[in-house]
DNA sequence: ATAGGGTTAG
């Protein structure tokens, strides 16, 4: 009976310390409305015609007829070779669109490729295929390249249009070159022949988004409402997404009424946003209705709605009913695409069932041109998590037979997984690669790596990159100081973990429920219950409440240096606030019980708190 | 006829 019971809160721990959510805010979501929303959905798919009607477009507003649709990369390049061998050659109108398809597919170095190949058969681009050359750099980052393209269009004689500058302004904020992006608005303001428009302003509005500057955006929004340039329907939606993003969704809701109130209708991309954001919330009420909203107007949801949808229920576990959701969107003729399937594969991921990852991923491979570097990363990632490091190492060479360039989240994730594996020599090697091949670590990079150099006692290493760090002007967080401070007193260096909490406030920075955890452990490893204690009283008068973690810490701390009625005064207020005790709690426990190291009048406490 | 800005995944 205790084994099973025991067995269940091993199950329980586990899965908490593996989720993606130990690092964050604990879950206070209602999953009992979750269902309801996603039943929802499900009545909704119901209720629909089992075949819809696809499309309303008549043959006339065909973009060209006999235009072959593009729905993969091997599909475009069967069709534009055969395009190259025709005599004469179609126009290079035929060419632009299937360049143009491909861009939409965001396969924007299979553009490039393209090109290449109607470059050497001696088709000649005119100004809409130079611009969709620029954007597939722009969206590469690779803004030298869209540089040499425009150079390109003085050499042919073209002038660059308003899409030429705007495609290039959004190029530069993509790269984060926010001078060169104003400069070039600066000249489109000053010159007569191409006067900015409202793309112009919109690319202005998401670089101000993009870094987190929503103040400036609403501002810029502003500005136009004075009469610069009406706002569209799409710089709202810029707008009400990032808010989302920030899970701002109050700000956004107000954007909302507002846009409606000067007669800007919302569309399933305002939707969309508003879902993502009160689904981050957890409000699932609010999502359902929403949904009803936006149906009850004719606006339906299309395949960025149910991708919302599909990771939400896999991030709180439920990938059984995000896989009845991909059932019903491929019965209803809405392909899911990459992200769908990459959102399952991460849902399995998180749930340790890793073989139900490798077989949506096998089911992505055999699809063709489904795989990219987030699915092959949240792939890798899986493994590293569960430490098989090998099988992770393997994907990430195939990943170069694809011509799929690892980026920084990739090389994070295999760092984590060397270091997982003990392997911490494995680890620095490839952060060190990572950065020969221009992929710059970030602030996740430098943490991993942190940690898997304290947690495997190599101290003085992980002190001199943290001294690294703070030369590279990272933006060092709290988690970083936790990882530190743990760092320190997993060596004994309880001293030096004190001072470096002592500093945090001088830094700006305000421990959290972890940092104040791991000052307890360690204060609990050097004998010193009673500075534990008063960390413990402390953190709650500053209003950081202890969570189960830190009341099993401090428990174990006490049975650990024989106070085992001190233990129990905590066991006390543990139960009190609706917390238990864990895995390895528990097993100090019955082993005190089975010593007879327990007033029995405790008995009905202890029973409570497991 | 074909090109630029807004929604989802690691």
């Amino acid at each position: 009976m205790l084994k099973m019971m025991m067995r269940n809160i091993v199950a329980a721990s586990s899965s908490y310390c593996t989720s993606r959510r130990w690092t964050g805010m604990p879950c206070l979501h209602n999953n009992s409305t979750l269902v309801v929303f996603a039943n929802y959905y499900f009545a909704f798919l119901h209720s629909q015609p089992s075949k819809p009607i696809k499309s309303t477009r008549t043959q006339l507003e065909q973009p060209v007829r006999n235009s072959p649709k593009i729905t993969t990369v091997e599909d475009a390049f069967n069709v534009f070779d055969g395009m190259l061998q025709m005599r004469p050659p179609p126009s290079v109108v035929r060419f632009n669109q299937i360049l143009g398809q491909v861009a939409k597919l965001k396969h924007h170095s299979a553009v490039i490729s393209l090109y290449n190949q109607m470059d050497v058969s001696g088709i000649g681009p005119d100004v809409y295929t130079l611009t969709i050359l620029i954007n597939c750099y722009s969206h590469l980052n690779q803004m030298e390249f869209s540089l040499f393209v425009l150079g390109k269009f003085f050499k042919l004689g073209f002038e660059p249009n308003v899409f030429t500058f705007n495609t290039l302004i959004n190029g530069f904020l993509l790269e984060n070159r926010v001078a060169e992006a104003a400069a070039l608005f600066q000249k489109m303001m000053g010159a007569g022949n191409c006067q900015s428009d409202v793309v112009t302003f919109n690319t202005l509005v998401k670089g101000f988004c993009m870094r987190g500057n929503n103040r400036a955006a609403i501002q810029l929004l502003r500005k136009m409402e004075e009469g610069v340039c009406k706002p569209s329907l799409v710089v709202y939606n810029t707008i009400i997404g990032s808010l989302c993003k920030d899970t701002l969704v109050d700000d956004a809701l107000n954007l909302f009424s507002e846009m409606m109130s000067k007669g800007i209708a919302p569309d399933v991309i305002t939707y969309t946003s508003l879902i993502h954001g009160v689904c981050k919330l957890g409000e699932w009420k609010e999502a359902t209705r929403l949904l009803n909203e936006m149906v009850s107007k004719n606006i339906f949801p299309n395949v960025f709605t149910f991708n919302v949808l599909v990771d939400t229920l896999c991030k709180e576990g439920m990938v059984v009913e995000a896989e009845g959701v991909v059932e019903m969107m491929i019965q209803r003729d809405i392909e899911p695409d990459t992200v769908t399937y990459t959102s399952l594969m991460d849902g399995y991921c998180l749930r340790g069932e890793i073989g139900k990852a490798q077989n949506v991923f096998e089911l992505m491979l055999s699809k063709g041109s489904m795989v990219n570097v987030v699915s092959y990363s949240t792939m890798i990632n899986g493994y590293c998590k569960h430490k098989m490091i090998d099988e992770a190492m393997t994907l990430f060479l195939d990943m170069s037979c694809k011509e799929l360039v690892p980026n920084t989240v990739t090389y994070t994730s295999l760092v984590d997984g060397f270091c997982k594996a003990g392997r911490v020599q494995n680890a620095q090697k490839l952060f060190y690669e990572m950065q020969a091949c221009g992929q710059l670590p970030d602030v996740q990079t430098y943490s991993i790596l942190l940690d898997g150099l304290c947690k495997n006692r190599q101290l003085s290493t992980a002190m001199q990159l943290f001294g690294k760090t703070e030369a590279k002007k990272l933006d060092i967080d709290i988690v970083i100081y936790s990882i530190l401070i743990e760092g320190l007193c997993i060596a004994g260096k309880i001293e030096s973990a004190r001072d470096l909490f002592c500093g945090l406030s001088s830094k700006g920075l305000r421990p959290n429920v972890r940092t104040y955890t791991i000052m307890i452990n360690g204060l609990c490893i050097a004998g010193l219950t009673s500075e534990a204690e008063k960390f413990l009283i402390q953190m709650e008068e500053k209003g950081c409440s202890p969570d189960d973690c830190t009341y099993n810490t401090i428990i174990r701390g006490f049975i650990h240096n024989k106070q085992t009625s001190r233990a129990m005064v905590i066991i006390q207020t543990m139960v009190e606030k609706g917390f238990s005790a864990d895995a390895s709690t528990t097993e100090l426990i019955v082993n005190l019980l089975s010593r007879d190291e327990v007033d029995p009048a405790l008995l009905p406490l202890i029973k409570k708190s497991l």
